[in-house]
DNA sequence: TATGCGTAGT
């Protein structure tokens, strides 16, 4: 007898620990082991064929998981509700509620797991609907799961109203009413809230702690992180992450070395502050120096390989990974298409068994940075759930293959925009020479009650600058007074360019004094303004300060800068280099900041001048004839005439091959008339008449 | 309540 329950309890035994593997190798994406051992277990209990049916939905195969489902000997509600889930997962919605609607009986987990799958697809009347009909007795938890789904959608007034009519608040019910308010960035409301909160836990502190920093009010954040009753682990964490996203990052290391009792977390969290400062070796000896790494720290150690551009680094650690976790996953693949090596960015892709938004995300944005647009709609629609950036990275990658009309179909297809899709539809417009409509589209935008930041106003002052728009360009000065983003680089750096162009160079210089902090593309744009109202000398003199002052005081140092780390580099660095290459006659330098250059511009024609000018002066009349002839071969070409005008506020704007309109006729008549009258006067032209002097 | 991967800009 007591042999026999001995035998039992060791296939029990057996049995738990197979299933246990199955959802292992689910979750690690090793779907084909997790069916190989399904196929091979002679003894299955419900367990098994719930645990196979969660690991074939959380590996996309959702067909298969209803196979099983259907044809299992006995199902419990843990079998309902994994298959409700698996299809809530894929969106499946309708299929997902026809079996919650058919389950012989439901309980709290199927209603929580309908509820905030509306939540969180921002369907609250829907959720609100299932709340309402709640058959059962609704315990605390279940009013604070539609809280938060009203938190979260930053539907605050609702939450408030839901959590007054609450018939018992639990401490948990007072944080997420306060996590409302704190994670929409409403600290003033949030601080009243708290103060007058009848049950706190530190979670409520750190809730503060946390709130502050979103807004970048440290200071706050400080001050609630230290009257802290009893911070833990959390409060720590959030306040280092607070201090290294603002820069602090020796602040931030004090904070960890005097941590007590850190966790995996903390170690991650510093890891982190690190690879963002590109400090990637400081990284990577704490990566070694920790006591135990989660996927976490995988991820945010081959991420910052990627981000220092060692691939081969990044990769090496991916494949030493235990478990392969998608988002490390797709750091890698994000990696290999920054570096364009787009054959292992699909091998990676192709390796991914459970593809997230975010991985499809990086494909598209991929394919459409290739120019690749067929490949990236065959995605797009291959995609079941999209989300805002699958919708903006679609725009993005139509607007620079030039293809706007499909770009604005894109963007007219959206139900909800945010500021990203409008800011990338003005940056279509921009870098396809619609400045007007770029323009316009700001109008629009704030039309639809969306508030343009940073990146707008950069991008619309480039408009201004690009059209000479000088009083639409002083009213975006104007409102970027107001918005508070004048301290922000990229919008100095535009209103820096726009002045210039619009040929108040001195107010440029104003604009780039008053700058905090400065860089090589202020000094280019205040350069490149100088050299365009014609002040070549004040230019150069400009140039010798910046050799003399900042980083690109030694060429090859401004290269390695450039490079790798503190800067982004883009056109307008290279570009700045190229010129200071030039100057410097260092044509080694030159033609590598050129081959940058026409990753970034290949068609622009005074790239390829000024590299076919440093190969002359160097004697090298071969390459000057190379680089002719790939100037011909990539099609160089030059951007269209353009003119325009301002007339009492309103911008004229005149275009080689530009369609006829009702005001452009009048203009072209007027102008007509206007020289037969200028040629019967007998006028000397202002052209022949400098030609004469 | 804390940590990782994807979109825009000078």
């Amino acid at each position: 007898m007591k042999q026999n329950l001995k035998v039992i309890g060791e296939h029990t035994n057996h049995i738990f620990k197979q299933n246990t593997q199955i959802t292992q190798l689910g979750k690690s994406g090793q779907i084909h082991e997790a069916v190989k051992l399904f196929s091979e277990m002679t003894r299955k209990n419900t367990v098994t064929y719930n645990s196979m049916i969660s690991a074939l939905n959380k590996n996309g195969k959702f067909n298969d998981a209803r196979h099983l489902f259907d044809n299992m000997p006995r199902r419990n509600l843990v079998s309902w509700n994994t298959m409700i889930a698996g299809y809530l997962h894929s969106d499946r919605i309708d299929e997902a509620y026809r079996l919650f609607v058919k389950m012989p009986k439901r309980d709290r987990f199927s209603w929580t797991l309908m509820i905030s799958y509306f939540t969180r697809k921002g369907e609250l009347e829907k959720a609100r609907e299932l709340f309402d009909l709640f058959p059962h007795k609704r315990d605390v938890a279940f009013w604070n799961v539609m809280i938060r789904g009203y938190g979260e959608k930053g539907r605050i007034v609702e939450a408030r109203r839901l959590f007054d009519e609450m018939p018992l608040r639990v401490v948990v019910s007072w944080n997420l009413m306060l996590s409302c308010y704190t994670r929409n960035g409403e600290m003033r409301l949030g601080r009243e809230f708290f103060e007058g909160m009848a049950l706190r836990d530190v979670v409520s502190w750190n809730l503060m702690v946390d709130g502050f920093i979103e807004v970048g009010d440290l200071d706050s954040a400080w001050e609630y992180f230290e009257k802290t009753p009893y911070p833990n682990v959390v409060s720590w964490v959030t306040m280092l992450c607070g201090l290294a996203r603002s820069g602090k990052i020796l602040e931030a290391r004090r904070l960890f070395d005097q941590m007590q009792n850190k966790n995996v977390v903390s170690w991650n969290a510093m890891i982190s502050a690190y690879v963002k400062d590109y400090q990637i070796e400081e990284a990577a000896r704490l990566f070694s120096d920790m006591p135990n790494r989660d996927s976490f720290s995988w991820t945010t150690m081959i991420d910052g390989y990627v981000h220092v551009g060692q691939l081969d680094k990044a990769r090496e650690l991916l494949n030493q990974m235990p478990y392969k976790d998608i988002a490390a996953q797709t750091a890698m693949l994000s990696g290999y298409i920054k570096n364009k090596r787009m054959d292992e960015a699909c091998q990676v892709f192709n390796e991914i068994a459970a593809r997230d938004i975010v991985c499809w995300n990086t494909m598209i944005a991929g394919y459409s940075q290739m120019g690749r647009m067929d490949k990236a709609l065959d995605l797009f629609k291959e995609m079941k759930d999209k989300d805002l950036v699958t919708w903006n990275t679609m725009i993005i990658g139509y607007a620079q293959i030039g293809e706007m009309e499909e770009a604005v179909k894109i963007f007219n297809g959206m139900k909800i925009k945010n500021v990203v899709s409008w800011n990338s539809l003005i940056t279509g417009f921009l870098q396809n020479g619609l400045s007007m409509d770029a323009l316009t589209s700001f109008k629009l935008m704030a039309h639809e009650g969306i508030t343009p930041d940073h990146s707008t106003f950069a991008c619309s002052l480039s408009a201004c600058a690009n059209l000479a728009a000088l009083q639409v360009g002083k009213q975006m000065h104007n409102k970027v007074l107001k918005s508070g983003h004048l301290n922000d680089l990229f919008v100095g750096n535009a209103l820096i360019t726009m002045y210039a162009k619009c040929g108040r160079i001195l107010c440029a210089q104003l604009i780039f004094d008053d700058l905090d902090e400065v860089d090589v593309i202020s000094w280019n744009s205040l350069i490149t303004g100088y050299a365009l109202n014609g002040y070549g000398k004040q230019g150069v003199q400009l140039f010798e300060q910046m050799v003399s002052k900042g980083r690109a005081g030694m060429l090859s140092e401004a290269f390695e800068v450039v490079r790798g780390l503190k800067i982004r580099a883009n056109a307008g660095i290279w570009g700045a280099l190229l010129a200071a290459c030039k100057t410097r006659g260092n044509l080694k330098l030159g033609k590598i900041a050129a081959e940058q250059l026409s990753e970034f511009e290949p068609r622009k024609t005074s790239n390829f001048v000024l590299l076919a000018n440093m190969q002359a002066e160097a004697g090298s009349w071969d390459e000057v004839e190379n680089t002719r002839l790939s100037m011909k071969y990539t099609e160089a070409e030059k951007q269209p005439g353009c003119s325009w005008i301002e007339v009492r506020h309103q911008l004229h704007c005149f275009q080689s091959n530009m369609p006829m309109q009702p005001e452009t006729a009048e203009v072209y008549s007027n102008l007509k008339t206007l020289t037969s009258q200028i040629s019967n006067l007998d006028c000397v032209s202002k052209s022949s008449l400098i030609d004469n002097l």
